[in-house]
DNA sequence: CGGGGAGTTGAATGCAGTCAACAAATGTGG
DNA sequence: CCACATTTGTTGACTGCATTCAACTCCCCG
């Protein structure tokens, strides 16, 4: 991990501030918002951000590169939760129990900018409008959380590994226009570990969609051809499922 | 559903308040809290609170009863995401996209306190508090999600049936001291949509447990002579999962 | 007393896991 | 730059957990 405090990137020329949350915050609230963030901070690809059980000191929007959030099981293998992608958020505890539930590690080499977290304290005081901020990035948070529920809990494995690439597909397509695929520095295991299947099965199923057109993926790079046909796959409508992934996802300055 | 304005019971009496968040906030700014309570609302077993798809106007605390947040799914079963017992919070919502995501519908007979949503922007400018005691509350809801989804994805079925089991009855014994069995107001297809499985399978399980003495459940009632033996079972350490579910859930007036 | 929901049981099917071996890609040190 | 090691991906055979379908029982409620 590297620090950065000086000659840090200037909020306005940020290419994710549209999907962030401060984009909307700055206009009205610019000195505020600024205040709060304290550096650049950056990891490389394998190294853990925060254990669980760490008490965090820092939030982080996410600016650059790929995060796995997960939990070890006793079992010995761990159950991903999330995949944070550029524009999350990351890391924001306030509550009674400030004891991170979860780790998060870097799949790519990565680049935060971090806010200590006491002074949202001392800012929100100030500005309401922050903390409506922060409830609207938990609220989307927890949505997703409750559609990857459903659909871990309630369809087979074809739909689930259709469901994950589609959801990363879009979110990530979101942040870059005309490309012809997008970087995909995750692993099958990661994204069993994330469904709650076997590498192998997962593999089977790549096979499956591969041969179906509905997926092209090698040298850690995706592409989907036909979103819509991929989601009757997933089982869940397109516009449905872009309404989840798009849209205001974190503080950015 | 009823809905009452006038002789409302007082916040001091009220025997969940202990477990709720306006629990402590009220010792410092009593009056702010309660007047963003408007009204006690009862729903009658089987009747919908809201619906997905819903803008809410109000969220609400449960007093009493139980209920359940779910979604529908397109192949015309439903995927529950949360079981609601008295002093969880219900049907906040700030966010942009300020729509439900799911819907709620009363298991039992229920008793809910109200609080115009709108009157939370008001109050949160004066009271920065209740905003940070919101926030831990969402922070909780997606702490349990983060816990469903990891048994939900990576264990057996014996395993998920225990959890739940068990998640339920310790949130519901700390309402109640002293008491030999909860009331237990779902069916085993309940759990089985919960979990995503078939209701048929939960009942082998169930059988399975009974005979191990694990669980006893019969005449909506559950009991559980030794948490921590099917906490073994759930593959989770008691104190962890006691420490998930205990504790601060709702802002109660 | 009859009807409907919830719970119970059995047999057959199939999806996904396990184990094992190998191939391809990636990274590392000599 | 090549040789080797490690990680990631691929394939096949076998097993087993959970689903499906169907019939039946129990219990509550009108």
């Amino acid at each position: 991990m590297k620090t950065h405090t000086q000659h840090l990137p200037k909020c306005k020329d940020c290419a994710i501030r549209s999907t962030a949350l401060f984009g909307e915050l700055e206009t009205k609230h610019l000195d505020d918002a600024r205040a709060l963030r304290s550096a650049q901070v950056t990891f490389e690809a394998g190294e853990h951000l925060y254990h669980e059980g760490d008490i965090p000191t820092k939030a982080y929007t996410l600016h650059q590169g790929w995060v796995i959030l997960f939990k070890n099981l006793r079992s010995g293998d761990r159950q991903i939760l999330r995949f944070a992608l550029p524009g999350d958020f990351l890391c924001y505890k306030v509550g009674y129990h400030n004891v991170m539930d979860h780790s998060a590690i870097a799949v790519s080499d990565v680049t935060l900018c971090a806010f200590p977290l006491d002074r949202f304290r001392d800012v929100i005081g100030q500005l309401p409008e922050l903390a409506f901020a922060i409830s609207s990035i938990t609220e989307t948070a927890t949505q997703r959380c409750h559609s990857s529920l459903t659909t871990i809990a309630s369809h087979p494995a074809e739909a689930k590994v259709a469901f994950l690439l589609l959801s990363l597909f879009i979110r990530e397509m979101t942040l870059r226009t005309g490309e012809m695929c997008i970087p995909f520095p995750i692993t099958q295991e990661d994204i069993a570990d994330a469904l709650g299947l076997t590498s192998i099965h997962v593999n089977r199923v790549f096979q499956s969609l591969r041969k179906q057109g509905l997926i092209e993926c090698k040298n850690r790079c995706l592409w989907i051809p036909n979103k819509t046909a991929l989601a009757k796959v997933a089982k869940i409508p397109l516009n449905e499922l872009e309404e989840i992934m798009i849209g205001t996802a974190a503080p950015h300055c």
